[in-house]
RNA sequence: GGCCCCUUCGUCUAACGGCUAGGACGCGAGAUUUUCAUUCUCGAAAUAGGGGUUCGAUUCCCCUAGGGGCUGCCA
C-alpha cells in the first residue's frame, strides 16, 4: 500500500490535517506500506513561507516518519507540485488533444461578472458546464482559427475539463459506501490555470497516479469534487487502477456549530495546532499542543480517537498499538467534536505512566526557563512527587515552584484558623527537634512529628496543615514529609523557623 | 437555491436485526489521604421525530427536522 498526506503550505497545519496525516500513516504502516508526503503548493498567491517547514516539524514531533517526501526524496519525486509543472502541462495537453478538455479564454473578471449577473437575476449560481459553455469564450465555442490565433497572440487561457452529460459516477467510498453523482450536475472544472499551474484536481489525480498511491484518505470536504477526480481518471484511462477513497468526518468546534477553526483556539484558550506559529501579527500567532505542554504521544492517541475507535474498550495506545489496531471500517461517519478535556485526560495518563527519568528530562527546560537548574537525581524526585497531580508539563513548575523558590506568602486562611500564637514556642521546639535528626528522611520526620504530637497531646490536624503552609505557603500538594525530604534538612528547618516566627 | 454527507448519554463512541443500549471524558456522591491529586466504589445521563419492513428494529427502507460540506483561475 502507498498512502500520501498532501497538505497545502498556506499556513500552520491545523489539527484536522494532523489527524488526516495520522490516519494515512497508520494505514500505511499497518500494511508495511509507504507513507508519502507531497506538498501541494500550486497556489502561489496563498503560499506562506515557513509553512512547509512547519509541516515537516509537526510530523516529526508527532513521530510520523515520512518515507518519501520533499526532504527525504524517493523514486517518484519531486514531491513538491510547484516543481512538477511541466508534468501536468503534458498530461493536460493530452486531454485537450483527445477532446476531453478545452481552452477557455474567459477572464476572471468576466466570470465574476457572469456570476453576479446570475445572482442579480435571482438565478441559481452560475455554473460553467455543458449548458453554458457555448455562451462562453473557449475552444469549443470559438472556431479553430480563432482559438489558434488567440493562443498564438499570447492571450491568457485556462484549460477546463469537458464534462459531458449522461454519465453516472459511482464513488465507492471506504467509509461512506456508495455515493453517486450525475455528470450533468458537475461543472467544467478548471484543470490548468492561466499562470501555468495546475489546479488541485489535476495535480492531485496525476500525482496520485504517477506516485502509485493506492488509498486516498482525506477530509470530507473533498467528497463532492471526487466525482470530478473520477472523471479525470476515466479521461486519462486510469480508472482501472484508481486509488481507493476514504473521506474522513470533519472535526467540529468544541461548542456551537461548524468545523473547528483557529478562531476557536484563540477564543477558548486551547490549542488547535500541533506547534506554535508566528504569524504577521499577534492575532495570527498561536501556541500549539507542544507549547501548551502536551506529550506528542498523547496528542496522537487523542487524535486517533477523534472519529475512530478500535472496537474494544482500550483507550490508551502506543503508536505501534494504533498501527496494529487501525482499520478504515472503524472510522465513524459523523463529525467529531473537539473535546479538550479528553485531550487533557490523555496527557495526564501519559504523564502518570512516564517514568521519573523521562519526566525529568522533559521538565528540565521548563524549570530552566524560570532560572532553575536542578540536579537530575533531585529533579526525578521532584517529578515523582508531582506527576500524579498535573496534566500538562508546565504544571510541574506551577504546582511545584515552592520546592525551588522561597515561599513568598502564606495561605492566610489556614494561618488564621489553625495558628495559636501561644504555641509558637512549641512549634519552634518541634523545628529544633527535627534539626537534631540524623537521617532527615520522609519516614523519620513523619515518625518524629507524630510522636511529638502525641507527647504534647496535639491532634494531627493541629500540626500538619501548619507545617504544610510553613513549608509551601499553600494548603495542597504532595505529602509534607516528602516535601521536607526533597527540600533537605537545612532548608526545611529554616522555612519552619521563618514561618513560625512570622505567623 | 442546487448537489452530497451525517444524526446513540453534554462530549468521544460500542452494540451478526434479538439480554436491564456497554465503555470513556466531564459532572455528582462516597471511601482512602494531614491537604490537593491519584486510586477505588456508586450515581445521574442517549437511540432526533414520524411512518413502514419484520415475530422482533439503535441497526434495513421512506419522509420530516436538524447539523455539516461543496457550489473559486483555493486547497
Amino acid at each position: 500500500m502507498r498512502l500520501r498526506f498532501a497538505p497545502s503550505p498556506t499556513g500552520p497545519l491545523h489539527i484536522g490535517g494532523v489527524r488526516t496525516a495520522l490516519y494515512n500513516y497508520l494505514l500505511a504502516k499497518k500494511t508495511g506500506g509507504t507513507f508519502v508526503l507531497r506538498i501541494e503548493d500550486t497556489d502561489q498567491t496563498r503560499y506562506v513561507a515557513g509553512a512547509e517547514k512547519y509541516i515537516l516539524e509537526a510530523l516529526q514531533w508527532l513521530g510520523l516518519q515520512v518515507d518519501e517526501g520533499p526532504e527525504t526524496g524517493g523514486p517518484y519525486g519531486p514531491y513538491r507540485q510547484s516543481e512538477r509543472k511541466d508534468i501536468y502541462r503534458a498530461y493536460v495537453e493530452e486531454l485537450v488533444a483527445q477532446d476531453k478538455a478545452y481552452y477557455a479564454f474567459d477572464s476572471a473578471e468576466e466570470l465574476d461578472a457572469q456570476r453576479r449577473a446570475f445572482q442579480e437575476k435571482g438565478l441559481p449560481p452560475f455554473k460553467y458546464d455543458a449548458k453554458q459553455r457555448m455562451q462562453m469564450r473557449n475552444s469549443l465555442s470559438l472556431s479553430a482559427n480563432e482559438t489558434r490565433s488567440l493562443i498564438e497572440s499570447g492571450a491568457p487561457y485556462t484549460i477546463r475539463l469537458k464534462v459531458d452529460p449522461g454519465e453516472e459516477i459511482l464513488i465507492n467510498d471506504r467509509i461512506r459506501g456508495e455515493v453517486r453523482f450525475k455528470s450533468e450536475e458537475l461543472d467544467d472544472k478548471i484543470l490548468f490555470k492561466a499562470d501555468g499551474m495546475p489546479t488541485y484536481h489535476l495535480a492531485n489525480v496525476v500525482d496520485d497516479h504517477l506516485m502509485k498511491i493506492t488509498h486516498v484518505i482525506r477530509g470530507e470536504e473533498w467528497l463532492p469534487s471526487t466525482a470530478h477526480h473520477i472523471l479525470l481518471y476515466r479521461a486519462f484511462g486510469w480508472e482501472e487502477d484508481m486509488p481507493a477513497f476514504a473521506h474522513l468526518p470533519l472535526i467540529l468546534k468544541p461548542t456551537g456549530k461548524g468545523k473547528l477553526s483557529k478562531r476557536d483556539g484563540l477564543k477558548l484558550g486551547i490549542p488547535v495546532f500541533p506547534l506554535s506559529w508566528k504569524g504577521e501579527s499577534e492575532e495570527e500567532s498561536f501556541k500549539g499542543f507542544r507549547e501548551f505542554g502536551f506529550d506528542p504521544r498523547a496528542v496522537v492517541n487523542f487524535l486517533a480517537f477523534l472519529g475512530w475507535n478500535p472496537g474494544t474498550e482500550q483507550e490508551i495506545f502506543t503508536i505501534e498499538g494504533l498501527i496494529a489496531a487501525f482499520s478504515l471500517d472503524k472510522i465513524g461517519k459523523a463529525g467529531a467534536r473537539f473535546d479538550y478535556d479528553k485531550a487533557l485526560w490523555f496527557n495526564q495518563q501519559y504523564i502518570q505512566s512516564s517514568d521519573d527519568t523521562q519526566l525529568a528530562k522533559q521538565i528540565a527546560p521548563i524549570l530552566a526557563k524560570h532560572g532553575h537548574h536542578a540536579e537530575p537525581a533531585w529533579l526525578e524526585k521532584f517529578c515523582h512527587l508531582l506527576k500524579e497531580r498535573v496534566s500538562l508539563y508546565p504544571e510541574f513548575w506551577e504546582q511545584g515552584k515552592y520546592l525551588l523558590e522561597a515561599v513568598r506568602e502564606y495561605d492566610s486562611k489556614t494561618v488564621r484558623k489553625k495558628w495559636k500564637p501561644e504555641r509558637r514556642p512549641l512549634f519552634l521546639k518541634l523545628a529544633e527537634e527535627l534539626e537534631q535528626l540524623d537521617n532527615f528522611t520522609a519516614e523519620s520526620t513523619e515518625q518524629h512529628v507524630k510522636a511529638f504530637a502525641e507527647r504534647h497531646e496535639l491532634k494531627i490536624g493541629e500540626i500538619f496543615p501548619l507545617l504544610r503552609v510553613a513549608l509551601t505557603g499553600t494548603t495542597r500538594g504532595p505529602g509534607i514529609f516528602d516535601i521536607m525530604e526533597l527540600l533537605g534538612k537545612k532548608e526545611s528547618i529554616q522555612r519552619l523557623q521563618t514561618a513560625f516566627n512570622s505567623f
